[in-house]
DNA sequence: TATTGTTATACTCTATAACTATA
DNA sequence: TATAGTTATAGAGTATAACAATA
């Protein structure tokens, strides 16, 4: 029998190799999840020298989008836990990038905006930013990028 | 001026939408985070009876495709941590799922296999798996779900 | 020396509940 | 009564480091 003679899968294996799927493989949630650990490593990777992570960077966004909403607007927006945001905010006005001012219509709520320091931190964030998505372009290939980013933003 | 008049854009929101994501749309990560999160609460929601989470169904599932094989192998395939897989691996032999068998090979490795009792239960978390699979294709449009499949599975 | 599995710690994020102050 | 924001706690997941046993 020679060498290359065809082997079980056993024997075939490569140990370093990944095992089969099995039915994950009919599963949406596993590929989606796969794709955005990676996503979220890259971003966090790549923006590491400005401390910000991904739920961070989205409500600056948010914020320099819709200066003086509330925290339960941004919150319901991004899907973000009211307990959580709170805290979030607290950090970020702790860093001087955003402040709280008084709502005009309600004493309950607060008016979120950028501070001018938030705007310049943003600018800088936001070219990182840039530099990870092409990475993540660059990483599943141009095509593919934008064939999901047209599925994934004509449903949201 | 009537009651309908063109408004600002300030006075027109109904206050409980969603504000613009600004910067946000360009980020393909957020569009995937978006929808994993939504079908992992699916998942965990759909499998509550039986306190199944995704994490513990995708080594359930690898397992039950290429028993016999080590922790480091399932670890790498699914990209958890040895760490964290050495936690939930427990979990799963206390519940009476899998049971690590010496490895022949190496002293080191465990063997790993579905027990009866495991085969079973997997049995049902699948039956389960595809309720919440088809409700995940209805929320987004079966179109749309395959469209994502393909270009998501070509890529992985 | 490197790898397999284990234990432990710290941090992020999610999920709740309880509380206050307004509406 | 309901809503906006705050504080606290518990659980899951991620990231590390250190360790024993084995290769």
């Amino acid at each position: 029998m020679r060498a290359e003679r065809k082997r079980s899968a056993l024997e075939d294996a490569d140990p370093a190799a990944p095992l089969r799927l099995g039915g994950l493989e009919n599963h949406l949630g596993y590929f989606l999840r796969r794709l955005q650990v990676w996503a979220f490593r890259d971003f966090i990777a790549t923006l590491s020298d400005m401390h910000v992570r991904p739920a961070q960077y989205s409500v600056l966004l948010v914020i320099a989008a819709n200066p003086g909403q509330s925290q339960s607007a941004i919150g319901r927006t991004l899907n973000i836990e009211r307990a959580r945001l709170a805290r979030m905010l607290h950090e970020l006005e702790d860093r001087r990038w955003i402040s709280r001012r008084a709502s005009g219509r309600d004493a309950r709520s607060h008016a979120l905006v950028l501070t001018a320091e938030g705007e310049k931190a943003l600018a800088k964030i936001t070219a990182l930013a840039q530099k990870h998505e092409a990475r993540l372009a660059e990483y599943i290939g141009r095509k593919r990028w934008a064939e999901l980013m047209k599925s994934l933003r004509d449903f949201g």
